[in-house]
DNA sequence: CCGATATTTCGCCAATTAACGAATTGATTT
DNA sequence: AAATCAATTCGTTAATTGGCGAAATATCGG
């Protein structure tokens, strides 16, 4: 029951529900996130760690950069179902939609500027 | 989104979520929740007026009593996902498993004390 | 109508939480 | 080694939330 409640609180804040449905079929740095989101760093980085407590996602070092992604595949079944329920849910949403139409410029941005995979 | 997260917001909290496990395949009385959770009825009331909120329950009224059932059909896509999600996660927890057990003593008392459907 | 009972609404308090900036950690570059 | 940069941790503050009891609402039985 904690870890399904870790979950579910974990699901119960806009900002981290936007982040999960960015990362819906990809990889992305934190410094990515920050940007598309607009909050203060530490703020993103405790979203972010609320997220991966609760297993709904995984991180991965490469050099100073840390990038996260959906704990798709090898996570507990309660976690796989939360992620596809909610990235299907919020897909059409305004917010959702423009979050999308954002990253596109976010991650066309000039290699040398960012933070490169 | 904000349908959405009115749903994750209510099941955010283990006392929502034993609510709606108790409700799987019954219909109950306020008291018996009351009774069950043991929490004061003004609290309760408050979880069950978020979780209807959310579209998570349906209610009816007979007489003085309400009664509370999960809002299977005819829900939105989000609700009826989110109630299968929960219900199935949770069954299996000793919290849940706890209750169970307390409901049947709740649910075979002598129906002169008891709000009777 | 009056008192009793079930439930909800309201106002309050304690605990939790989201946000920030400052300080820290870890890794790269010079 | 020092400076730099990404990310995290920590401490604080404002807002939200869960809990309760008291009062209000609604229904029933006498």
């Amino acid at each position: 029951m904690l870890d399904f409640m870790n979950i579910t609180k974990a699901l119960a804040d806009e900002n981290r529900v936007r982040i999960l449905a960015a990362l819906k079929g990809r990889e992305l740095c934190v410094c990515q996130i920050i940007d598309l989101l607009q909050l203060a760093p530490s703020t993103v980085s405790k979203h972010l760690s609320i997220l991966r407590q609760a297993r709904l996602l995984a991180a991965r070092k490469n050099g100073r950069w840390m990038y996260y992604r959906l704990n798709d595949s090898s996570s507990p079944a309660a976690v796989a179902q939360a992620l596809r329920w909610v990235t299907q849910c919020v897909k059409d949403t305004p917010v959702i939609q423009a979050d999308r139409k954002r990253l596109k410029g976010i991650l066309s941005e000039p290699v040398e500027l960012r933070c490169s995979a």
